[in-house]
DNA sequence: ATCCCGCATCGACTGTTGTCAATATCGACG
DNA sequence: CGTCGATATTGACAACAGTCGATGCGGGAT
């Protein structure tokens, strides 16, 4: 067995499980998974941290962020943040990049096109 | 003192002050007030039942329902109805209308374009 | 007036979530 | 290889949110 098949799944975000199930969440009734899906995708924006992390990573140079940045402006304490940041993560709106010791997040500006499009803009 | 004063506040709902506050969460840093006003709308809509009951609502010939129509499809017990509608009440993404003993829930398109140019769209 | 029906509110319970301190992991650099 | 710095994970705890049964309220109809 290779190795591939141990990690093979990169765990599918709750934005990419939302553009394969929810095209336009306003135009038709939507089904009970369908609302499971998407909900987990506005409930990762529903928190006023989570928020301004993903504001201040999309308004930083490059759309990204290393924690190190995000702590002392933020305000909260470091595995906190972290938290919250992997909160992001699966729902697919920021993408993560290990670099040296750090870790980049960055802003996934398809979550963002991804939600527009399911409130039917 | 007129009653109007006794009651004379609509209550602003969440949307009205993103509105006011939030132009562009993702153009540059927001504040802590501002993620706290914005995170109350996608908190609205980080519930399943909420997705549902608003797509359904939207799906609706007129863009709106009375309660009665919304309990059976989804499932739950009519308080628990009323509590989700009213959630979605106060965040500014339905507007109610009593008419005879029926209550209609509509949606507020505006909330919908509010969000999507708060996101940047 | 009274009864009934639709809806809202209350009280209680349970599961979830945000937070932090402590600890583990992981990579870089001597 | 051992230490150090940056992140992630764990465990615990308080606060919050979703759910329901019971109850309250208000408008029609008899």
């Amino acid at each position: 067995m290779s190795t591939d098949t141990l990690q093979p799944l990169p765990m599918a975000t709750s934005i990419e499980e939302m553009q394969a199930c929810c095209p336009d969440i306003l135009g038709e009734a939507i089904s009970e998974d369908e609302a499971i899906v998407a909900a987990r995708v506005f409930k990762a924006l529903g928190d006023p941290t989570r928020l301004r992390l993903l504001s201040m990573i999309a308004a930083s140079e490059g759309q990204e962020a290393c924690v190190c940045d995000l702590i002392e402006p933020v305000g909260l304490a470091q595995p906190t943040v972290s938290h919250h940041l992997k909160v992001l993560l699966e729902a697919g709106l920021v993408a993560r990049e290990r670099r040296g010791s750090w870790a980049y997040y960055r802003l996934r500006p398809e979550a963002v096109t991804a939600i527009t499009r399911a409130l039917g803009a």
